[in-house]
DNA sequence: CATACATTTCTATAAATGTAGAACTATTAA
DNA sequence: TTAATAGTTCTACATTTATAGAAATGTATG
C-alpha cells in the first residue's frame, strides 16, 4: 500500500459526517447475538436508511449520505451488500486492523 | 475529542505528500543515539529544509511544504520548534498512541 | 404490469484545498 | 548595519469536495 492509498483511507475519515457513520457502524457491527438454540451469530449490520436515521437524524435518505458511503467503501473501510430492497452495511475489520498496526506496531520504537 | 477533531486529524493525513512527511518524521524521530560516554539521548529531528530534500526532493523550501506542515501541526500529529535559523520537526507520540487505540483497543469486539 | 420503496447517479453550485510565486519575518554572520 | 539563510504568510488560481434536488435504477408487492 503506497502513500496515495493510505491518503485515500485517511481522507475518507477526514470528514465529521463520515467519522460518525464509521463509528456508528463500528459500534453496531461487532456484537454477536445468541439465537434460540444458544448458537452465536453475527448481528446483521444496518441498512442505509437506518444509518440515515441514526447519524443524520433524517427519515429521508440523502444523496449526500450515499456520497459519503461511497467514499468509505472506496477506502475499504466499510462493506455494503444488497439484501432485497435494502443495502446492508458493515465494517471491514481487516482495514481496521491494518490501521491499528500502522499507528501502533509499525512505529519502530517508543 | 469529538467527531470534528478526529476528522481534522484524518484530513491532515488525507494527502499523499503529508503521509510521506509524516512517515519520514516517524522513521527518523524515534531512534535514540548513544553518546561518547555511553549515554542514550533522543536524536534531534530534521529541519524543514531536510524534510524538503528527503520528501519533496528539492533544495528550495516551498510554501506548499509549509502549508502541509501547518496542517500536520494543527492536527497535533507533529511538533516544530525553532533552533536558531531552523525549525526542528518531530512526531507527537501521544497523538500516535491515541490513533492506535482508536483503531485497536476501542474496537468493542472482534 | 403498475406502483411503491430504497438507494444511487446526475447536475449544478458554493466552499474548501493544494500549488506557485512574491513579499515578508526571524535569526545569524560579515 | 547589511546581507544571507531558513521559513512563513499572502495572493491568485485551478481543482476537488460537499450538498441539494431531480431523475434514474433495482427490487418487491398488489
Amino acid at each position: 500500500m503506497d502513500h496515495k492509498d493510505k491518503a485515500v483511507i485517511f481522507k475518507a475519515l477526514g470528514d465529521p459526517t463520515r467519522v460518525r457513520v464509521f463509528e456508528f457502524l463500528r459500534s453496531c457491527c461487532c456484537p454477536v447475538a445468541v439465537g434460540e438454540e444458544g448458537e452465536v451469530r453475527p448481528v446483521e449490520g444496518p441498512t442505509v436508511g437506518e444509518i440515515c436515521c441514526s447519524v443524520m437524524g433524517s427519515e429521508k435518505i440523502s444523496s449526500s449520505l450515499s456520497f459519503h458511503l461511497k467514499e468509505l467503501r472506496n477506502a475499504d473501510l466499510i462493506t455494503m451488500e444488497r439484501r432485497g430492497k435494502n443495502m446492508i452495511c458493515g465494517i471491514n475489520h481487516e482495514t481496521l486492523a491494518g490501521l491499528a498496526d500502522y499507528f501502533g506496531k509499525s512505529n519502530p520504537c517508543c
